[in-house]
DNA sequence: CGCCAAATTGACCGAGCTCAAAACGAGTGG
DNA sequence: CCACTCGTTTTGAGCTCGGTCAATTTGGCG
């Protein structure tokens, strides 16, 4: 199943130029004459494995994070020890950027399934983007994007039922995932439901069964971590607060 | 009780140089000499009106705001006319930058009192920045503080007690308000208690009782919009999630 | 096959939402 | 100075969603 290694390491030392996620990424709209001073700063790309973390709470800021493959979670610890998940972070998504306030991580980044990473020193990062206006301006986007996600968090925590979030955080994750080149409807789930509960703010038991209802819905079909979308209208609709008709009618209305 | 407004008109010419609030604001940590290049670009200050707003979403960026006095809420609206209140913004805090990601706002920006605030363009400032190292790693840890503060929101809406988010909005709100040189503990809220629910994540019925509650235990001293803080170490405690000891001692803790 | 972590399912209960009414406070006009 | 209005805040009573605790079930892996 897994791409032979030899073509990773192929891809691995191919710089931004050849990425495939470059129009996502730092490199997006970068003409590419000036492409190759940001692919100098670039350090090793380098493997890790599940469970592996990029930095922790109070780790001085050194480097920002993007993803090639694989998946990773962002934690808060509160100090009265409970674990906040911020955000996952898919690849092309910038990781590291918590620490820009204080200089200092507020968050750990913790790798959900084996992955590629591409670390950039911040310090070179910034002397670049000084002399090079479309990078300073595609970092400002990238760090703007990255509030929205936030933004977008935040309202869904405010928002209060608890399957109107976890339909948006299917939707959402589904359209993510298409936006890399993935299926939209059909996903391997690379997070616990635990993680997903302490994403949504809620317990996870109420995910487990918010999934069960989505699936006797037919709106989505369940098994473990595989969850496959099968009305995304109706998901999408769920997920905007308008709550399903009454249960009576409902078995046709997937099927048609 | 207000200053005189010839007071006001002579500070407000003045430039970031002399402002008080130039620790906080953007021009912290740049040298005298290049201020002078960021005062040039900086806005005539204005006087806006309660309800008045900066910006509304759809708007495309245009300038970054920030208030030397009064108060301001960014509210966003999602599809189905909920509006959630992404943040409070006090004097020094920037507002804006919902727009990096996008191009164009997502909030909108409304005054909650009478306030005078300065305006920044976008293009300028981000030009300037690039010339002067400075300000541009300024201007990305005064962004990185406003990630930093909906990092915060984000961890009280994930926060399952009412109470606890209560008391931590008022932790806050003091400390905020003690770090532009105002009073900590005696406050005059410039938002309503459905504001403050919209924030919060709650129901401003709960809010209001949760503010009875903290009255009863001689934590703080409400009436209407004027609150006190009776016991700030006590609130930290309560913010933090220790809840409060069993009723029957809690008359003698706050008073020896 | 057995083991352990992850996930599901069930039963119960309480924090907080909803609906409704009353109290309060700031203006406004007589 | 009082009467009246309108918006805000407080208070009350009932109900529901989702958290908690606990028991199974499932799935991955040695």
């Amino acid at each position: 199943m897994a791409t032979p290694l030899v073509f990773d390491l192929v891809q691995l030392r191919r710089g931004c130029t050849q990425c495939t996620l470059r129009q996502l990424c730092l490199p997006a709209g970068i003409a590419p004459a000036d492409l190759s001073r940001l692919d100098e700063i670039v350090r090793r790309r380098r493997a890790v494995q599940p469970g592996e973390r990029l930095f922790r709470p109070g780790d001085s800021l050194e480097s920002v994070y993007v993803a090639r493959d694989g998946a990773f979670k962002t934690i808060s610890t509160s100090e009265d020890g409970e674990e906040q998940i911020m955000g996952f972070h898919l690849p092309g998504e910038l990781m590291g950027l918590d620490a820009l306030g204080s200089g200092a991580h507020r968050c750990e980044a913790v790798a959900l399934t084996s992955a590629n990473v591409c670390e950039v020193p911040f310090d070179d990062l910034t002397a670049i983007a000084a002399m090079l206006p479309s990078l300073q301006q595609q970092l400002l986007r990238v760090i703007g994007q990255s509030a929205d996600r936030d933004h977008d968090h935040m309202e869904m925590l405010a928002k209060r039922q608890a399957n109107e979030r976890i339909a948006l955080f299917l939707h959402g994750l589904g359209e993510r995932l298409h936006h890399i080149g993935m299926s939209r409807s059909d996903i391997r789930l690379p997070m616990s439901r635990e993680d997903i509960a302490r994403f949504l703010g809620l317990a996870l038991e109420t995910v487990s069964r918010g999934f069960g209802r989505l699936q006797d819905d037919r709106v989505i079909a369940v098994q473990g971590r595989h969850v496959e979308i099968l009305d995304s209208v109706e998901l999408a609709r769920l997920a905007h607060g308008q709550e399903s008709p009454p249960p009576q009618h409902r078995m046709g209305r997937g099927a048609r």
